[in-house]
DNA sequence: AAAAATAATTAGCCTCTGCTAACTTAGTAT
DNA sequence: ATACTAAGTTAGCAGAGGCTAATTATTTTT
């Protein structure tokens, strides 16, 4: 299963929403990402799929082992880019949108090139 | 019509194969895109119709003026990146890919800000 | 002139990823 | 007990944007 970009937004999704609250529903997910419960639940049966995703009976969200390491990484792509826009005096919110559109397809050695031009 | 990443990706392709030969057909873009020549027949239809690009009767493509404005718009995006991640020790053929990418998606605040940082 | 090659198009398929409508199931309230 | 609400799922649609196969039209070659 090759991660596409939606599928990436769907587990950095639940792993946010997992920093703020023990039960992450499919609901949740379709709020925060304004979606619609259908997209959520074909989005997170694929991720169930590949191993990514676990679900509760009770319908609560959690990430696989595999789902977490993905999970990390992108988000640490989504905190270097955003730290660096910031850096660069774009206001924050500003900062945030373009990281999450940015941090799935820029390179690997592009954003360790950034990374490693952040100042500590 | 609002411009697809796909439809100002055919448009900056024109716009840079124009710049290399006075004779830019259909095939050209399919063989520097990487396309099949229906996808580009497509797509070239959709921006005529747009009002983007003009087809004379030997097939050769030409941008409208508002294609060109889109075209130039694009480029310049591109340009400033590339540069960018160039002086952040990114080698040019990676560069340009992440440029590519980029340039659709980055907004203009936060293109502004590297443009900003980028040295003389 | 006939045949071959080249370019563009048409028709129609596929995947991805949104959507709505409608159904199921479980928990809550009257 | 019945009715309502909330959550998840199923079925099926839509549009974007690739693709192949086959057609048409033009140009080049023999």
């Amino acid at each position: 299963m090759q991660l596409q970009e939606s599928a990436q937004m769907y587990i950095e999704t639940i792993y946010v929403l997992s920093q703020r609250s023990n039960n992450v529903r499919s609901v949740d997910v379709a709020e925060y990402m304004g979606f619609s419960k259908p997209s959520v639940s074909r989005a997170v049966g694929l991720l169930k799929t590949g191993g990514y995703v676990a679900m509760a009976e009770d319908g609560s969200l959690s990430l696989t082992e595999l789902g977490l390491l993905e999970a990390q990484k992108i988000f640490e792509r989504h905190t270097v880019l955003s730290k660096f826009f910031i850096q660069l005096g774009v206001d924050e919110e500003t900062a945030a949108m373009d990281a999450c559109r940015i941090e799935h397809v820029i390179s690997d050695e592009t954003l360790s090139a950034i990374k490693n031009s952040l100042k500590v």
